[in-house]
DNA sequence: TTCTTGACTTAGACAATGTCCAATGTAGGA
DNA sequence: TCCTACATTGGACATTGTCTAAGTCAAGAA
C-alpha cells in the first residue's frame, strides 16, 4: 500500500475501491491532472466509477490537506498530490503543463504591514509563467 | 473621454457603443469584476448588449494588454483594468474579493536557473491569501 | 462468519461559465 | 451618401462542477 493510502487509512477513511483508484492515480505520477483526467485514468482500472465520486474524493483529499488544488487558468482545476512539501508552480502558457519548483526565500516577506489592508494573511503562492521546452521547440 | 478609451482609439479600435460601455465599466472602478458582473453593469447603460460581446471585448482588452485576467479560484475569471502598473493580488479566501498590492522585490529573483527546467519564463505572479477585515468581523 | 448501519457511490439532472456561429447591423472611409 | 469590413446579436453548444435520491457496501458488532 502506498504512503498516501496508508495515511488515509490512519485517518479512519473508509477505504473503497473507488477511493483507492483515485488515490493511486494521484500517487502514481507527478503530473498534475484535471478532475476529468483523474476520472479517465481511474475509469481505466474501475470502469464503472462515477464522475461525482471522483469529484467527492478529490474534494476530501483537498480538505484534509493531502492534495492541493491548483487553478492557473480559469479552466479546469488541477490536483497536486505533493502537498506535504512547500513548493510553487511553473506553468506553460501554451499547453498548460504544470511543474513543481522550489524557489528560495519567503514570498510573504515582501509584503509589509502597510500593504496588508487589515487582511490576516495565511499564505502566498507564486506562479511562474513561460514556455516549456516542448512548446518552444514545436 | 477616459484615458482608456483614448488609448483604444489610438490603437485604431473601432469604437462602438458596446465597447465604450464595457471600457467605461472597467475604467470607472477599481474593483475586479467577473465577466458576468461587467455584463450586468454594461447592460444597465445599454440594455441590449449581448453576453458574447462582453466576452469578446474583454478578450481583446486582455490580448492587447490593457486589462489583466485574474483567475484565483477556478470559478469566474476577474478582470483587472490596472494592467499598466506592476502589482500583485491579495485575495479573501471567504468572499473572493481581490485587492491590488505592491510587494517589494522581484519574485523572479527567487528562481535559480537550475529550477527553471528549460522554460523561458516571462513573468511571475504572487497571490496572497487570507481573510479580509469584513469577513473576519462577520 | 453473518448482520447491521451509516457512509459511500451512482446516474443523471442541473448550474455556472465560457465559446461558437450564421444572420444582421453599423462605424468610418471613399 | 454609400460600401464594406468588422462588430454585434441570440441562441445553441461545450466544459466543468454540484446536487440529490436511491441503491450499495466496508467495517465493526455479535
Amino acid at each position: 500500500m502506498s504512503d498516501l493510502l496508508e495515511r488515509l487509512r490512519d485517518r479512519g477513511w473508509r477505504l473503497t475501491a473507488q477511493r483507492r483508484v483515485v488515490a493511486e492515480v494521484l500517487d502514481g505520477d507527478h503530473v498534475h491532472y484535471t478532475a476529468d483526467e483523474v476520472h479517465a485514468r481511474a475509469a481505466a482500472r474501475l470502469p464503472e466509477i462515477a464522475r461525482a465520486t471522483v469529484y467527492n474524493t478529490l474534494s476530501e483529499l483537498v480538505s484534509i490537506g493531502e492534495v492541493i488544488e491548483v487553478s492557473t487558468d480559469g479552466r479546469a482545476k488541477r490536483y497536486d498530490p505533493n502537498a506535504r512539501h512547500s513548493h510553487q508552480h511553473l506553468v506553460c502558457s501554451k499547453c498548460g503543463t504544470i511543474r513543481d519548483v522550489h524557489p528560495s526565500g519567503d514570498p510573504l516577506a515582501g509584503l509589509p504591514e502597510s500593504e496588508r489592508f487589515g487582511f490576516t494573511i495565511s499564505d502566498a503562492t507564486v506562479t511562474y509563467r513561460g514556455t516549456c521546452p516542448q512548446c518552444a521547440a514545436g
